[in-house]
DNA sequence: CCCGCCATGTAACACGTTACATGATTTT
DNA sequence: AAAATCATGTAACGTGTTACATGGCGGG
C-alpha cells in the first residue's frame, strides 16, 4: 500500500541525506522496523534508487572492497536536498499510519529538532484524536460478542502506549514540560 | 504494500465470514484502525468485492432501504469458507508486520478460541526476537548522534507495550472467558 | 439550493512483490 | 565442496491509489 505523501522513494532519499548508503545497507536499515512497518523489498529499493538516480536526486560511487564485493554507494545531490525539502514540508495528512509517521520521523530529524518536535506533536494530536474515536466504537457497540473487540482492545493498548511515549520523547527533547491538555487516555 | 499471506481482498472475506456488509461498511470498519495499519481506499474495496464476487467466493444482495441510497449486502458462500480456511491454515510467516498481525487477529478470532490464542503466542514469539534484535542493534551504534536512535527508541516503547498486551490478552483467554473490559485508558 | 453524507463504480497509473539471474567471498 | 552472506540487477505480475463519474437523500 502506497503512503500517498511519503513513499518508500522519498524515505531512502531522507536516508541518503543523512549518510550515503548502498541498496544493501538500506536493507539492513529497514530490517530493524519490520516487524512495525513492513519494509520494502530487495528490488524495491534498488529500482528506487535507480529512479533516484534517474531523476539525478542522488549520485553514486563504485567502492571496491577488500574481502567483499563491491559496493553502489549512493549519496544525496543538490537537486536531491531541494526535492526533499518540499516534501517535508507538506502538512501532515489527517489519517496517518504508523508506517508513514515513523518514515517522516526519521527524516525530520535530520533537518532540525524544532520540526522534529512540531512533528510528534502532530502525530501526538492525532493519535489522541483516533483514541477518543475508537472509545466512542467501542462504547456503541458494547455487545461482547463482538468481533471487533479484540482488535478495539489492541488498538487502545497500542495508542495509549505511543501518547505516553510522544509526551517523554517531546517533554525530554523540549527539556521543559509543556501545557498539553489534549484528550488522554480512559 | 502488500502484506503477502494476507491481503486485504483474504481480509476482507475474513470480515464477511463474520457478518454480511457492504462495501462502505467495510470501509468504515477499516477507519478505527487507519492510524495503526492504514488501510484501503474505497474504490480498493469496491474492486476487491467484485474479485471475490466473481470467483465465487461471496454472494450479493441488492438491500432497499428508506429514506437513504440502495446497498450491495456481500456474504461469503461456502467456497469462500474453503479457501478462508486454507489461507488461514498457512503457517505465520517470520517477518510479520503489525498490519498482518491484526488481520489475522481478527480473522482467527472467527474460527475458534485455540486459534486465536496460538495466533497471539505466535506473534509473542516474533515480537520478543525482534526486540532481542534491536536491543542488539542499538548496543552495536551506541553513539548518541545517530539517527537511527529514535526509531529504536520508538520500536522498544512499542514492543514492549504489545508484549505486555500479549501477555496479559494470552492469559485472559486461556484463564476464564469472563467479559473483557474494553477501555483500558491512561 | 447547495453541501455533505451515503453509496457505488471505472480506468489510468504508481508502486511493490515474486521469481529469476548473476557473481564474489567467507564460513562450515 | 557446499552453504551462507554480501551485493546487484531485470521483468512479469499483482495490488492499491488517484482521478473521474454517477446519483439518492437530508439539513442548513
Amino acid at each position: 500500500m502506497s503512503v500517498g505523501f511519503m513513499s518508500f522513494r522519498q524515505f531512502i532519499l531522507g536516508l541518503l541525506r543523512q549518510q550515503p548508503m548502498s541498496g544493501y545497507d538500506i536493507k539492513r536499515l529497514f530490517e530493524i522496523l519490520t516487524w512495525l512497518v513492513g519494509g520494502p523489498s530487495l528490488s524495491s529499493i534498488y529500482t528506487n534508487l535507480h529512479a533516484l538516480l534517474k531523476n539525478g536526486l542522488v549520485s553514486v560511487e563504485v567502492v571496491r572492497q577488500q574481502n567483499r564485493p563491491w559496493r553502489k554507494v549512493y549519496s544525496i545531490t543538490e537537486a536531491g536536498e531541494q526535492t526533499l525539502q518540499e516534501s517535508a514540508n507538506q502538512p501532515v495528512a489527517s489519517q496517518v499510519s504508523l508506517r508513514a509517521f515513523l518514515m517522516r520521523l526519521i527524516v525530520a530529524r535530520s533537518f532540525s529538532e524544532e520540526r522534529l518536535i512540531c512533528h510528534l506533536q502532530q502525530r501526538r494530536v492525532q493519535v489522541a484524536a483516533q483514541l477518543a474515536a475508537l472509545k466512542e466504537t467501542a462504547r456503541a457497540q458494547n455487545e461482547k460478542t463482538d468481533f471487533k473487540r479484540l482488535a478495539l482492545d489492541y488498538g487502545f493498548a497500542m495508542g495509549n502506549s505511543e501518547l505516553a511515549w510522544l509526551d517523554n520523547t517531546v517533554n525530554r527533547l523540549s527539556k521543559k514540560p509543556l501545557p498539553m491538555e489534549v484528550v488522554r487516555g480512559n
